[in-house]
Formats: C-alpha cells, sequence, structure tokens
DNA sequence: TTTATTTATTCCAATATTGCAATATGTGAC
DNA sequence: GTCACATATTGCAATATTGGAATAAATAAA
C-alpha cells in the first residue's frame, strides 16, 4: 500500500485539477498527476462513487475516442472564506466546483476588539451554513498583519487594539469541527488571483496591495514565497524617500495618502467613507499631484520587476480605482526612469477580482488545503 | 512497477541525502525520502551493489541498535564544475563524495572569443579527467551574463565581444557523452553556498554578487527563484540614485567602482590586477567614501531585507576583503535608516568559499542534476 | 546475569500501482 | 460500407511498495 497521506494527496490534487479545469477527463488528468491511467481511473471511479466528481458529457477531439468529462459536483459540500480588517470583515461561500455562491460583508463598529471579531466570524459562517448545500468542508482565514499560518496564530495587528496572538485556527475548529486555514490576508488574495482571477494560467506573479499600508505578495513556482520572520513583502515599510531616513512608504504610496495627495488635502483630512469611489472620481486628473504618484509607482515597478522578473503584477485595492490609465503610465515611466527595462517592461494589470477578492482568496485556501476523507 | 524515472529520481535523491549528510543510515533515509524502511533498505542495497554507496562502521544512539552509517564512494566517479568570466576559467573537479579534488584556473587572453572558451573549457575538462579517479559523471557550467539553464544556450555577455547564442550544453555533451547543465554564474555560487558553505542548513537565504555588475540570487524553499526574462536578481541595474534617472547601481556599488571610491581614483584608473587584494588594504579604511559605501549597501539591504526576509546574505566576491567589520556597520546603518528593520536585523555574512565558488557552484549543480543509471 | 526497553534493519504476506494488451469509440480515406 | 488510424478507457498479470512482525544489537534497570 502506497502511504495514506499520498492517497490522499493524489486524490486532493485530482479535484483541484478538475475543478480547476486544468484535466477534464481521466486520461489528462493521468498526465498531471503524472500516475498511469489505470491508478488514476481507479481514483475517479473512487472520487465518483463518494459523489465528489461527476461525468458530464463527452469531448470529441480531432480523432479518436472522446474524452468522457469529469467536473466536480457543486453539492458535494461548500468551502467558507473569511477575510477582514479594522473596517470590515467579508464572508464568502464557494461551492465544491469552485463557484462563489454567497458573500456577506459587515461592518465592524470602532470598538471592535478580538474577542468580538472572532464572534463575527462566527457568526457569519454560521450565516453561510444556512444557504449553502452540502456539509461544510473547510474554513479559510484572511488576517490582516502579522500572521503565523503554522501555528494557526494571527500575532499582531495595528488597527486592533487587543488582536495579539489570536489562536484563530483553533478555536474554529473547536466551534466547527473543520479544517480551518489560516493566511495574511494579502496572501490569500495571492490565492484568489490563481483560482478566480488573471493568474489561472500563472504560476509567477506579484499582487500589489496598497490599502491601508503597502504589501506584496509573491507567487513563483506557483507558490507564496516566504520568509523568517512572516515580513515577506512589508516593502510598505522601506524608508521612503528611497534615499532618506526615517518615514516609510505606506506614508506616501498607501491607498489613503495617495487619495490625499491627488484631492490635495492635508494628512489630517477625513477619509471619505468609500475610497475606491473617491478615487475613481479622481482618476482623471492631470496634475502635478498624479504625476508625482505615477513616478513612484514606477520607481517601486522598476525595483521590484529587476529583482522578481515577474510575469504580472496585479493591482489590488482601492486604487484599481485609477484605472489601466495608470498602469500604463506608470509602465511608461518606469521605462524612463530604469532604461534597463525597456526590453523587458513590466506588465502591471487592474486585478479583475473586486471587493470580495480576500473573501475569496480564503476560500481557495480552505479549498487548497482540504483533502477528502479516504475509505 | 512505479514509473522508472521515479525510481531514478528517489535513487539519485539518496545518493545526495548520503553524501550531504543529511541522511547518515537506512533508517534517517527514509524519513527524509518519505519512503518505508523496507524499501528505502532495497535502495541502499542496490546503490551499494554497485558502488555507489558503502557502510563505514557503526554510530550508537543513546540506546537501541546502532544506525550502520553509509557514506558515498569517493571512487565512484566525478563531477565537473565550470566557471568562467571575461578574465578568467576555473574548473574543479569534486569527487563523488562530494569532496574537492583539483582546481585549475586559467587566465583569459584579452582577445578571447566564443570559440576559444570554448575549447579552452574542453582543454580544462580533460585535465581535470587525467587527475580524477573513476568515470566523468557529469559537468555544471556557470556562465557570465544571461543564460537560457532549460536550452542549454548561454544568450549573452557583455564583456565577450561574440558571446552570444553558445550552445554550450549541446557542444560539451558531444565532445564528453555525459549529461551537461548550465546556469548563470550567480545562480551556481547560490549552489556552492549550499553544499559547500554556510548554506548547508539552510534552504532560504540570498547570495550577493557585486563583481563587474551587481546581482543577486535568492534561494527560497531550497529552490533557485527565476523569472520571465532569465533577469532575477538583477538588481544592479537598479536606478543610481534610487530617486534618480538614468545610471545604474553598478556604476557606484560593483566591485571595481567600491575600490575606486575608497582608493579616491577617478572612474579613468586602470583596475589592479588583483582587486580583493588592493580592497584588503583598505578594509581598515575609516573616511567619508568608506561611511558613504556602507550607507549605499546598508540601503540595499533594506529594502532587499524588507521583501525578501531571508535567512542570511552571504556577501561573494572581491568585497569578500572588507571583512566582518562592514557587514557589521552595513547592518546597523541599516537599521538606523529603516527602523522597520531594527527587530529583524539582516543576517549579512561574508561567505566563507574561497575565490572558488564559481567552479563548486558549477560541480554542485552538476551533482545535483546527474542520476544512476537503474538496471 | 537476566530482563525490559529502545532503536535499526530485514523478512514476508498483503496490497497498490504499473505496463501492456484488449476494448471502446470516434475520424478520414477509398 | 470497410479499413486504417487515432485516442480514451478498462482488465489483468507482473511487480514495486508497504505494514507489521520478526530479528538484531545496543543500553538501563533489577
Amino acid at each position: 500500500m502506497r502511504s495514506p497521506e499520498e492517497l490522499r494527496e493524489n486524490l486532493s490534487k485530482a479535484i483541484l485539477y478538475v475543478r480547476s479545469g486544468h484535466a477534464t477527463s481521466r486520461r489528462t488528468l493521468a498526465d498531471v498527476l503524472r500516475l498511469s491511467p489505470s491508478t488514476t481511473g481507479d481514483y475517479v471511479d473512487q472520487l465518483i462513487a463518494s459523489g465528489h466528481l461527476i461525468e458530464s458529457g463527452l469531448e470529441q477531439g480531432r480523432m479518436g475516442r472522446p474524452k468522457r468529462l469529469l467536473r466536480t459536483v457543486p453539492a458535494a459540500g461548500w468551502y467558507a472564506g473569511i477575510e477582514f480588517n479594522a473596517e470590515r470583515i467579508q464572508a464568502v461561500c464557494v461551492d465544491f466546483s469552485g463557484v462563489k455562491t454567497q458573500t456577506f460583508t459587515r461592518t465592524l463598529p470602532d470598538d471592535a476588539t478580538a474577542k468580538s471579531v472572532m464572534s463575527e466570524i462566527a457568526t457569519l459562517i454560521a450565516e453561510l451554513k444556512r444557504g449553502a448545500v452540502g456539509p461544510l468542508l473547510a474554513i479559510g482565514v484572511g488576517a490582516p498583519g502579522l500572521v503565523d499560518p503554522a501555528a494557526g496564530v494571527a500575532l499582531h495587528y495595528s488597527f486592533l487594539p487587543d488582536w495579539r496572538d489570536v489562536a484563530v485556527r483553533d478555536e474554529l475548529m473547536k466551534r466547527f469541527c473543520v479544517p480551518v486555514i489560516l493566511e495574511n490576508n494579502l496572501r490569500v488574495i495571492a490565492l484568489a488571483e490563481r483560482w478566480f482571477g488573471g493568474g489561472r494560467e500563472l504560476d509567477d506573479y506579484v499582487i500589489l496591495g496598497p490599502r491601508s499600508g503597502f504589501g506584496i505578495a509573491v507567487m513563483k513556482n506557483g507558490r507564496l514565497i516566504d520568509g523568517q520572520h512572516h515580513a515577506t513583502g512589508e516593502i510598505g515599510r522601506w524608508v521612503w524617500p528611497l534615499t532618506g531616513a526615517g518615514g516609510e512608504m505606506h506614508d506616501v504610496l498607501s491607498s489613503p495618502a495617495v487619495w490625499r495627495r491627488l484631492a490635495g488635502v492635508g494628512s489630517r483630512a477625513r477619509l471619505p467613507g468609500d475610497l475606491h469611489g473617491a478615487l475613481l472620481s479622481l482618476a482623471d486628473s492631470h496634475g502635478a499631484a498624479w504625476d508625482d504618484i505615477v513616478e513612484d509607482y514606477a520607481r517601486i515597478m522598476g525595483l521590484l520587476h529587476l529583482l522578481l522578473d515577474s510575469h504580472a503584477y496585479f493591482l489590488h485595492g482601492p486604487l484599481t480605482a485609477l484605472g489601466t490609465r495608470f498602469c500604463t503610465e506608470v509602465t511608461l515611466q518606469a521605462a524612463r526612469l530604469m532604461p534597463a527595462l525597456s526590453p523587458m517592461p513590466p506588465n502591471l494589470l487592474i486585478s479583475s477580482l473586486g471587493d470580495d477578492a480576500g473573501g475569496l482568496g480564503a476560500a481557495s485556501h480552505a479549498m487548497e488545503a482540504w483533502q477528502p476523507v479516504v475509505l
């Protein structure tokens, strides 16, 4: 007997490949799993018997016997994806076939505490459950700030005062009795891009997340790169200006900061409730502030691209309101400032995922982590 | 029958683990291979019969039956490692047990061509062969400039005029009838660090290679990260100063540039033949030039560390002459310039590998790529 | 000394996986 | 329509791998 873990892993991969459409028949599945057609056939029969997969018609190629198409069964269960920050919690339900079926968003009160956030998360999952079909399979959580995914503990987040060493995984596992997987919220967005966005065919791209702060998540070889202090991609803490000392980049290039610069208001000005909307109305600016921001972003893009050489850079968060014009100008300006980029301009794109990228990402993470029970 | 490729791969991994000392007995080998002790025992017996492994004594633990220690047989064959730049070619012989047994270095004439370099490489391998025991198993090549490892083709290198689209792999394979593996020379140095240097227990570190240019190689999860244009780590082409336009970082921070700044000579000054030696005599400088260089490097380190969050940064090349004092001052200055680094100072180290890091790395690459013939 | 305990290795029946041949189901040529 | 060819799936004997028991070789305790 091959080790049971390996069997589970193969069955799990089979489901992921079928769900993503990277494999559509027993034969193609055998190729991507790197197993023989015979074994793969067995696996598929098992997964059909267990109700996870189903045959859905034939597909005729140029010649030969047609493929018997495979699909995941939507009703086989669902995944909960939770993402939050200091302002709101987002809950997404993704069914077994990888389709988003529900989204809830709850605004958090100003006096939210770790306890109230955790309780609200549990409430939202319970609400998702009412509208979902089949059993809850796994829960994914994208938490802001510093996170220890291996331990399932959220370490720290500046904007929620008592958010420190919260045992997110254990608490939710005890409550719902399913696997719970925790990650930083920007990093789960990278997974959303892979499952639902423009990264579907890519395994090498970067997420740019200028929100309250400014972090990036780097996908290489289909995996998120990680570091020693769970601080990979914390470029918002780069010194700014780059030749100065003391100040930090996210004071100038985070979403609120960009809005302030475009709107021409001081750093004490009250932020609009809908930052995305506010930025949308400034997206056709043509002043010096706009040019300065483009130049700043161009420098960042240049530094990143000459270091990471990624296939694509997906812009997320409120700044997506600035549109493709912003991306184009940043790319042009980057090549102007750094001639080395001319033969290899960075591919900067507005993410096609909307506001629920975080929740989708958390659910994606749950999808990736879940494994079928093997009898 | 498990697929033959997988068997080869497992046998190959078994040899790598034993050679590196990460596994010392059948039992520990089973753990790291994630195979059962029974199968692993079979594999080991095969590899002993084929002359690749040998038992060498016992090791008693705190209790229980002692391990029957395993070692690689030095005489089972050898690997050739070739690394070069515009000035010299280096050839290293590493025997089957992973011990360096020979090193040759040939200075290249000023009028070297692609053809003469390739011919010199072949000559050096032939010379290594005279002093080596057992068969040549594989050849690793670390080439400067742009390289396409998958195709085995060296694309471009500024300092050798006609060095363009050289089919290094095919040429050497035809000549020597063994596997040939090609990579960028800085990237093979990262492999050398893993096999022979301070990266032996790490799978997450960065190589800093300020030489004629300035590139870095990033190891994450035990693999070198790669990009779309084979341009990962080309930070020497960052604009410099970071807030300027046009100039490039390696004009100011490459080894020759640093020497010029420390020596206080202009950019037209003739370089010393022995840059490492020349820098050694300047290693106790205390002037403004020194402080400026430390500050420049501190900025780079800060940017890199907040992005990559690596366990260690190994300094390679002539600048290692500046010693640990340089590393210490850079680290301190980095934390001063970027307060975010204070709780997580970058671990900047002088590489313990000497001048033949490149050749060793190329040989390491050959070691990793080679697989035993399975009967 | 004897016995219990710990750890490493080996033996072997049970089982998972494969290779290959057989079968199924289509297209294209004549 | 028939035959050659292409591709997908399945059946089955051959084989690789495993789990668990047996064995080996040491230490620690009685």
